[in-house]
RNA sequence: GCGGGUGUAGCUCAGUUGGUUAGAGCGCGGGUUUGUGGUACCUGAGGUCGCCGGUUCGAAGCCGGUCACUCGCCCCA
């Protein structure tokens, strides 16, 4: 019989990591609650059409990274690979068209089946944030600039670096990819088996493709920048003059290109090189087509989603859990006596554990052990004085006094 | 999905060309101390050597499979 285990990619999380995750959690929150997006909550799992309809049938995400089932009446559901889809269909369900811009923030597990990695796994937690309603570049930049300053907030920017593109919009982009098919035909021979694949279902894809032989023939390829038409061209300016107005550094990246078809003109990775192959840790883009693909009206769409475990690998804390106040019991006779006592301490907000079994060294032991800050001993002196023995952990020092008193000094 | 690496106590790892009761450090429990910790000493618990099968008189070590993790690819956060 084997042991009952998780399944694979699917981890558990213990408290020190947690601790972790919620921090990344919290200031991407803080942060963008600070930017005013107003934090939603949308399902773990959706009707699949939600997602299969702007990923494309096509896409890996929903051809083989799919965790697709039947429920008991027969429709067909999907766990959430991703946030947008399911943000941007609450938004249209609520019939928020009519009241834009709307800016939301998510975060919360999605599911993609696929080869487990360091940074990669099954289940994964994604914080993202989707301005919606706003066609302008600034907002664009407004959302690139709230990733940046939650990185900047975690402390992690100077492992990172933004990369940023334009895809143009749809007429550009479709003469670009009528342009870059020409180009590779006549490279058929030296491209990669995966790359002859993406010629087919997805050119723009080769554009970033890691094989050495595909990058000498990329090298020369059509440049997107040629392709845009002026309003593209202009809004790529415009995104790149509002950056520099924040002092954001980035680098443009012609190369970064988007595999979904709803995504147009913005397209941005915060990356890192410490984590291997797994190294975008805040990705996004414009995404005006996305809305109209799920069967509303047409509502421009700009946002971006991080992966919450991969920045915890990046965040450098120190874990701290301190407990204020330790409850020590003589022997273990008086031990009943130490709940009440617990009980009005947790009432004043204060952190509180009780010590039930060992010895006094070794209770004290344990105090150290969870970084208690004082200790309250009980034993019989204490019950003839009708006091307590209330103990500075730090310095050493000693007093009996009363449990009012106690309270005041610990919450000074 | 494809290719490489790894898998021995809760953790980090030893384990000599296959040889008898598989080790250490840390951590954990108890004690030295029947009222006092951050040290020190004593002591205890904890492993069917990832799992299954094969070779062998004999396997933690060799072979095959499998599972998990890990690195690269694919893809992505």
């Amino acid at each position: 019989m084997e042991k009952l285990r998780t399944v694979r990619g699917v981890h558990d999380l213990l408290p020190e990591e947690l601790y972790i995750h919620n921090k990344v959690i919290n200031t991407a929150l803080e942060t963008s609650d600070n930017f005013n997006y107003s934090q939603i909550e949308i399902p773990i799992f959706e009707f699949a059409e939600v997602f299969k309809k702007p990923l494309g049938e096509s896409s890996d995400i929903v051809t083989k990274e799919n965790y697709i089932f039947k429920d008991r009446s027969n429709d067909e559901l999907m766990l959430r690979p991703e946030g947008t889809s399911g943000v941007v269909r609450a938004f249209l369900n609520a019939g928020l068209v009519h009241d834009i811009p709307q800016r939301f923030s998510y975060y919360g597990p999605m599911f993609r089946y696929e080869r487990p990695q360091k940074g990669r796994l099954r289940q994964f937690k994604q914080f993202g944030v989707e301005c919606l309603g706003l066609s302008s570049t600034m907002a664009d930049v407004e959302v690139i600039c709230l990733g940046n300053e939650f990185l900047n907030k975690l402390n992690v920017l100077e492992k990172i670096n933004l990369k940023i593109n334009t895809l143009g919009d749809f007429e550009s982009r479709n003469n670009f990819r009528n342009a870059l098919v020409n180009y590779f035909e006549d490279y058929r021979s030296s491209l990669s088996k995966e790359s002859l694949n993406r010629l087919s279902i997805n050119p723009l894809r080769i554009l970033d493709s890691k094989d050495e032989e595909d990058q000498k023939v990329i090298k020369n390829a059509p440049n997107i920048m040629e392709y845009l038409n002026v309003d593209s061209r202009i809004r790529f300016q415009n995104i790149c003059k509002g950056l520099d107005h924040l002092n954001i550094e980035y680098t443009i990246d012609k190369n970064l290109v988007r595999g979904l078809d709803y995504y147009c003109h913005t397209a941005f990775e915060f990356t890192t090189n410490e984590l291997g192959s797994q190294g975008t840790v805040l990705a996004g883009g414009r995404y005006d087509g996305l809305s109209k693909i799920l069967g509303g009206l047409d509502v421009p769409g700009v946002g971006w989603a991080a992966g919450i475990e991969r920045l915890a690998l990046l965040v450098d804390t120190e874990i701290v859990n301190k407990t204020d106040v330790v409850l020590i019991g003589q022997a273990e006779n008086f031990n009943y006596l130490l709940l009440p006592i617990m009980k009005k301490l947790v009432q004043q907000g204060i952190k509180t554990e009780i010590i039930y079994s060992g010895n006094l060294s070794k209770k004290f032991k344990r105090a150290n052990k969870i970084k208690a800050s004082y200790a309250i001993i009980l034993g019989e002196e204490e019950v003839d004085k009708k006091l307590l023995k209330f103990k500075d952990l730090t310095s050493g020092r000693e007093e009996f006094i009363d449990l009012k008193q106690i309270i005041k000094k610990i919450k000074n």
